[in-house]
DNA sequence: GCGTTAAAGCAAATATTTTGCGTTAGAGGA
DNA sequence: TCCTCTAACGCAAAATATTTGCTTTAACGC
C-alpha cells in the first residue's frame, strides 16, 4: 500500500506524493491532531479523499509514512573531531527534536504504524549515521571501535525507551553517561 | 478520558468497561485489525458506539488502554534461585509474548497512543517487577546489585527497541547478552 | 505522435462519529 | 427503606468520513 520511491520524481504520482506530505506537515502545525482528517489533508494538497485511501489505506498509514520520511537525515553529521563528541552531538541533536511534541508525536506516529517498513526505514537511517560517525572515527585512528549493533543497544536503544515511556526524565547528563559507559 | 480504577467493582461503570475490554479481546482474535471497529466492539459488549465514544473518545484510546492493561502482569516473577536467572526468565518471557503477532499489536496501540499516561503505566509495572527480583536477589546476598534504573536502560531498553525496529532479530542468546553485560 | 495502463477524479452508497436529549442505575442522606 | 441527585448510558438524528464502481487523465514505451 506504500508508494516505493518514485522513479521519475516529475510524474504525476510523484506530484501527489509530495503535495499530500506538505499538506500533512503544514495542517500539523495548524490544527490538534484529533482535528486532522483524510478529508482535510486532500482539500490543502488539492487531491480527491479517495486518493489518499486508495494510496495510503489510512490516515495514520499517511501519517507513518510522512514521520519516517522526516526522521530521513537531511543535514550531514557534525564532525567535531571525536567519536564521542560525534555521538553527542548527533543523539544530542535526536533527542532534542524528539522530546519537542511535534517529535513526540512522529515517534508515535512511527512506532504505532502496523506496517513494519516504515520503522524499519528509520532502522536503516540511523544505522547509516552510525557508520558514518564510525568510518571517520576510524580515519582518525581512534580505537578499539565499538560495532554500530554497539551503539545502537547502548545509546539509541536507551534514549528510545525513555522518549516513549518517560520523555521528562531525559537530559544531556543521561546522554552522556550512556556514552561514556558504551565506548568504554 | 480514561476511567481510573472503579470505586466499587459491581456498578454499572466497571460492568461496561469490563464487557468492552472484554469484547476487545474476543474481537482482536477473531477479526483481522483493520476491520476492528468501535460499532462492532460495541455490540459485542452489548453497549452502543456512543457510550465507548463518550468515555474513550476513539478506538485509538481504547485499544491503548486495553493494551496497557494486558501489559500488567498478572503472573508473579519466577524464582529460579538467581539474579541473572530470574532476570533472564522474566525478559525472556516477555519477549516472547511481544515477538508474537498479538504482542506486536499491543506494543503498537501502546506506542501509538496520544496520551503518555498508558505508558508510563507500563514502565511503573516493570519498574515493579525489577524491584521486585532486585529484592530477592538482596535477601539471597547477591553483590553488587545494580539499581532498578540500571537494568531498565542495559536490558529493558535494547530489548524494547528491537521489538519495535527489528523484532526478527532478536533472540535468547541476544537477551543474555544483555543480562550478563549489564550485571557485569 | 499514438496506444496502453496505472493512478486520479467524481459521485453514490456505506459506515462511522458526534450530538442533543430523555432514561436509568446506583450513591448518599433522611 | 425510600427518596433525591447525578454521572453514565441509550437512542436516534445529523454530520463526517470511508469505500466503491466507473470515468477520465497523464505519463510511459513504442
Amino acid at each position: 500500500m506504500v508508494e516505493k520511491p518514485a522513479v521519475r520524481p516529475g510524474g504525476r504520482s510523484a506530484r501527489v506524493q509530495r503535495a499530500v506530505h506538505e499538506a500533512v506537515k503544514t495542517l500539523d502545525e495548524e490544527v490538534p491532531r484529533d482535528k486532522l482528517s483524510v478529508p482535510l489533508v486532500a482539500e490543502r494538497a488539492g487531491v480527491t479523499p479517495s486518493t489518499i485511501y486508495r494510496r495510503w489505506g489510512s490516515l495514520k498509514e499517511l501519517l507513518a509514512d510522512v514521520a519516517a520520511e522526516r526522521l530521513q537525515p537531511d543535514a550531514p553529521v557534525a564532525d567535531t573531531g571525536s567519536l564521542e563528541g560525534d555521538l553527542m552531538a548527533w543523539a544530542g541533536e535526536y533527542m532534542e527534536e524528539m522530546t519537542s511534541t511535534p517529535g513526540q508525536q512522529m515517534l508515535a506516529d512511527t512506532l504505532g504504524s502496523t506496517s513494519l517498513e516504515q520503522r524499519q526505514r528509520c532502522l536503516k537511517a540511523q544505522q547509516h549515521q552510525l557508520q558514518l560517525i564510525l568510518s571517520r572515527a576510524e580515519a582518525r585512528g581512534e580505537t578499539p571501535l565499538p560495532t554500530v549493533e554497539h551503539l545502537l543497544d547502548g545509546i539509541m536503544a536507551p534514549l528510545t525507551y525513555r522518549l516513549s515511556y518517560a520523555p521528562q526524565s531525559l537530559s544531556n547528563a543521561n546522554l552522556a553517561q550512556w556514552i561514556a559507559a558504551t565506548l568504554r
